[in-house]
DNA sequence: TACAACATGCATACCGGTCGGTATGCTGAT
DNA sequence: ATCAGCATACCGACCGGTATGCATGTTGTA
């Protein structure tokens, strides 16, 4: 068993125990447990609670939503379709269970960022970079003509990872993918509602 | 010092502290200490903390929502026009300071829904009749034909709700008040998107 | 009206359990 | 012989909750 192997069982471990508890009530010998390490291999690959709650953050958090949205929308030749597919895709296959415990991104945002400022920021170059790739999805729509001209792509992309992270929020609270869906539906229409008049 | 005053103090106190801390962190030993009670006084008027925590959801957080909010909106003849004007308000009013917490209805609905019931149950029935109230707005406005007939008002009450806790959210992160005006004007621009083409 | 009996409204002291963190020891590879 | 990679044992701090004590009314009874 190589040592990377052993940290990225309990990246994996954190990652889930913080998914279900959120990081303050997230236990430390949960994860060990659930890995069947010790307090010897924990500390020894990362020196407190917080830094390994980062680590998630980052390598875990960070790295999924990378791979699943913002580098395909970095790449795409059409990236509002590429945008709103994917919305339609989420609102597609995610089941009531994913909404149980909620957006682990939204989740850490609510609960560190008034109280940890190392979390608050790492937290935040998320929640930028995916207004970033959202906001030039934006514009590359408008120089196809298919957002009008007056639309202020910042300000709307703000809105519609606002509003995404929103209807996740009630998703969790309603425990429903019905939800979720019905929510996602009318962030859809409000996209769409950005073009020009037909 | 009447008992009923007693218990007022600690429901506040407690508000307080769950706003700053969260549910899970706030401790029975700083809700005492900012007030000068103690244990005794806190268990003789509430059986456990999820009561005091229960307690404060419906007695302080809906409480407030339902007589800023709700109940303006329920007697209003122009609902839809008291709505935006309420957005509108909380757009200037709330300063930087407000949002370093964040909104503490929409913090107990993270942090507590998937992992207690009682809480669940209780922050469900605030965010049902937010909804209920926004969606007869609406309808009231398609009667005025001010909302286009087609447009389905109790999925788009759901999205008002949920975006409206979603840039509640964003603005936390940042802990910015001109986040929340620049995402609180986009929801309002959805809902100005729901009347009838000029 | 006088006094006993009792309940209300707290304060104080204490409990077991869990927490994150540390100091130390062992073991195998280099 | 050294050091990385863990396991084990232990620590003080804090947690929610409880048992008990003690005033201050409030009520029942003669």
């Amino acid at each position: 068993m190589t040592p990377d192997l052993t940290r990225e069982k309990i990246l994996q471990a954190a990652a889930a125990e913080i998914h279900r508890q959120g990081f303050q009530a997230a236990s430390i010998a949960h994860i060990l447990a659930s890995t069947g390490l010790t307090k010897g291999a924990l500390y020894h690959h990362f020196p407190s609670k917080q830094a390994l709650g980062l680590a998630v953050v980052d390598e875990v958090i960070r790295k999924g939503l990378e791979e699943r949205l913002l580098n395909p929308l970095r790449e795409a030749n059409e990236p509002l379709d590429t945008l709103l597919a994917y919305m339609d895709n989420r609102i597609r296959e995610l089941t009531d269970d994913a909404f149980e415990l909620g957006c682990p991104l939204n989740n850490l945002v609510q609960e560190m960022s008034p109280i940890d400022e190392a979390f608050k920021t790492h937290l935040d170059h998320i929640l930028h970079a995916w207004q970033v790739v959202i906001e030039q999805a934006l514009n590359k729509g408008q120089t196809q003509n298919r957002i009008r001209q007056d639309v202020d792509c910042k300000a709307a992309a703000l809105f519609i990872v606002s509003a995404w992270e929103g209807c996740w929020g009630m998703a969790k609270n309603r425990q429903s993918a019905q939800t979720f869906r019905s929510c996602m539906a009318q962030l859809s229409q409000f996209v769409l509602s950005l073009a020009p008049a037909a």
